[in-house]
DNA sequence: TATTGACCCTCCCCTTACAGGAAGCATTAT
DNA sequence: ATAATGCTTCCTGTAAGGGGAGGGTCAATA
């Protein structure tokens, strides 16, 4: 039997490490003598401990290492959680390796004595005066996440219905706040002929600005619409929508083309 | 002027987080009423939120962006800033990478249906009787992450005092607990001839273990030994220490060669 | 045997960057 | 007038412990 002390110098655990291993259930003494609390380790908890931390070298959680303990004859499992964080790992890697290009693009921007925000700059604004649409949507609370599947929903209604597009898609966001995981969003297709099923769309006076680039880039046009429309005197009249010009689901993230709308008075 | 509502729809920043930005002093609403403490964003406002995502999405805290955003004239300081961050993003990536091809190792190990902890019945143990040696050694709390430094600072003062070395350098752990910011550590070198600097190191008989590799698998051999010790009925006697018989400085961390010991009787 | 120093315990607060929700005013639309 | 939004503050929770306070226990020494 190791005092915990004992047990923290053999594992190179500390001791806050492992009375909160032991609050989680994760690693719990083998005895604890009931009179003064104190806890007692086997020796063969130290492999046990081994284990917990080669797991946690991984990067697993604590949660997950449990599980993996809870069923350690599980061989299955253990495979299948390894692989999954195997494919985490490379997905971790290609992430930071992004966002280091991206990094480096701008410090070359700061070295060229530019201001990093100068891309702002480059985004023209246009005054359309829209068409009235015939539009058959769907409107609906979405996670942002999911946006893609929704519209190819509508998209294959529309197939299957034999309805005939005469216009790119659009998407009509209601949301009164920023809530990305229950966004209030309009998605729209607009058709030759009215039917009972489509309704007019007739925004009137728009501001529009066209995004080339990742959806990421969003927050930075809506901002620069903003500004304009307040420069211009102009105000704002009902919910802005996008133009889908390339087909989201197959055009790389980068070249994507989104015509972004405001309706102004 | 802009409400909370309206701010969040135009940055894509959520209530919470506008509010929270609020607290923290990173982003204040431009005007406060004072009778019913509603927040009031300016339309400038929309692009200093515009530069806090991008830095943020470049992985720096929200402390690190207030400090940017304070200083924001001083292009120097967002330069060596970015410099850092894009430093740090490519250590993240090795590290990632070399934690890949681990877990591929582990991987591999399951698929030929081996456990992936058989490891430790390849480490070999030996009973040593041990030699005694004058030693001269400095005793002292530090944190394991300055430990070579500690290291070398005995290194230089053998060399500087024109000592000769008669075997290679150990360090002799006292610590009754892992604590690695601020570990019992004496590190000594045995003298071919007693001064009065040195002292007598006689451990008397020790059970051994070899570890090959990185330092962070010792609590592998220390369990190891543990075990073992259990097992064949010997009690610790005294403080256990590392005999380097590799220069930790230039040997690559995989080939590293150090002798664990433990007192036994 | 008394004491001291080492060792152990529990409990509480702190960390990041918010999310979730409750309870209660304020404003706007019908 | 009423209802629906919109805004506020306040509390709790997250992962994996670290830091420290305050107090009980154990083993070795004087």
């Amino acid at each position: 039997m190791l005092t915990i002390g004992e047990f923290s110098k053999i594992s190179h655990l500390t001791l806050k490490t492992l009375r909160y291993y032991d609050e989680i259930g994760l690693l719990k003494p083998a005895f604890i003598d009931a009179k003064n609390n104190y806890r007692y380790y086997n020796i063969s908890q130290l492999e046990t401990a081994l284990l917990i931390a080669r797991l946690k070298s991984y990067l697993f959680s604590l949660e997950e290492i449990k599980v993996i303990l809870a069923n350690w004859e599980d061989a299955e499992l253990l495979h299948s959680k390894m692989k999954a964080k195997q494919e985490n790992l490379t997905q971790q890697i290609t992430f930071y390796s992004s966002l280091s290009k991206k990094l480096k693009l701008d410090i070359q921007l700061l070295e060229e004595e530019e201001n990093i925000m100068g891309y702002l700059d480059q985004i023209e604004i246009k005054l359309v005066d829209h068409l009235t649409y015939h539009i058959i949507s769907q409107r609906k609370q979405i996670n942002t996440a999911d946006f893609l599947r929704h519209f190819n929903e509508l998209f294959s209604k529309i197939l299957f219905e034999n309805l005939s597009p005469i216009a790119k898609p659009l998407a009509i966001f209601h949301s009164s706040e920023y809530e990305p995981e229950n966004y209030d969003v309009e998605i729209a297709i607009p058709l030759a002929l009215p039917t009972n099923k489509t309704k007019v769309f007739n925004p009137g006076l728009c501001a529009m600005a066209t995004l080339i680039g990742s959806y990421y880039e969003l927050p930075s046009i809506h901002t620069k619409l903003h500004v304009w429309i307040a420069e211009n005197n102009y105000k704002l009249n009902g919910a802005p929508f996008e133009i889908y010009q390339t087909d989201p689901y197959s055009t790389p993230e980068e070249s994507n083309i989104i015509e972004v709308y405001f309706p102004i008075k």
